[in-house]
DNA sequence: AATCCCGCCAACCGCGTAACT
DNA sequence: CAGTTACGCGGTTGGCGGGAT
């Protein structure tokens, strides 16, 4: 027993969208909306296509004011930020970059972005972070996540997840933009291991806003410490990815 | 000129979960 | 409260185009 399908896949079309179907698509939506049910949707239009086809297509291609490529270097260090903090929340980096979606987001990063950070890897700075019990946490309650870091040497330790991200969200509500800059130059030093290290980020989130209580006004530096004990920060890496970055982390709280 | 290779990106798939009955 | 349905998300795939050989 699998799983329904959303639709007879014999009877819908897939693959490349026409013009003709674009142009059906959005007119209705324009006129009428979705209606709230996708499934419903390409029927009353007379398309044969999955209502999930249609929403993407919508949702990537045809809403208003969808940007597509160029991608400037403030929205580079804003993807990177988030993607630091909260990994590949693909959806809520999208929302903090108006006009982007996050399917487009994942193919800039996933073909362009990481390969940048990549090309600047930085030699035997190895270090592996598994995250343990992944699926296990609500929404509300955050700090049952841990992660374990595990160094070259055989040193390892475990470390809440609200010790290293509380202090991120609480910022990036107040000041988002800020939380960009201040957290590149820490991290992006250690390009090459990314993706093993934010595999700890996947913890969801409704939003970026009013998630945490107080914190300290030396946030940026305790985030960095705390996800990288034993690493000195550096701007170089960043400074070449995306230009200069300030050494002094300025911060609109303070 | 033909073929191969690779990067990019649109679209699909399947899962988790919210909403509904 | 349990079962069902639909939505939204992230991972992955496949086709296309352009550069390299």
């Amino acid at each position: 027993m699998g799983r329904a399908p959303c639709c007879d896949k014999a009877n819908v079309k897939k693959g490349p969208w026409s013009p003709e179907e674009d142009a059906k698509l959005k007119t209705y939506i324009e006129k009428y909306g979705t209606g709230g049910n996708w499934i419903a949707l390409p029927q009353k239009i007379g398309l044969k296509r999955c209502g999930k086809s249609c929403r993407l297509r919508w949702l990537n291609y045809l809403r208003p004011n969808i940007k597509h490529g160029g991608f400037s270097e403030e929205e580079d260090r804003i993807i990177l930020s988030l993607y630091i903090s909260i990994g590949s929340r693909w959806s809520i980096i999208a929302a903090q970059l108006p006009g982007r979606t996050d399917n487009d987001i994942k193919n800039y990063w996933n073909t362009r972005l990481k390969k940048k950070l990549l090309g600047k890897q930085l030699p035997n700075q190895s270090r592996n972070v598994k995250q343990e019990g992944k699926k296990n946490y609500t929404n509300n309650n955050l700090s049952h996540v841990s992660i374990t870091t595990e160094g070259s040497s055989s040193q390892s330790s475990t470390t809440s997840w609200s010790e290293i991200n509380m202090p991120l969200y609480h910022k990036m509500a107040s000041n988002q933009m800020s939380v960009a800059s201040s957290l590149i130059g820490s991290v992006v030093t250690y390009p090459s291991e990314l993706d093993e290290m934010f595999n700890f980020n996947q913890v969801k989130l409704e939003g970026l806003d009013g998630l945490y209580g107080e914190i300290s006004t030396n946030w940026s530096n305790e985030v960095s410490e705390l996800m990288f004990p034993s690493m000195t920060p550096s701007l170089q890496g960043m400074q070449q990815l995306c230009g200069p970055v300030d050494e002094q982390v300025h911060l609109g709280m303070q």
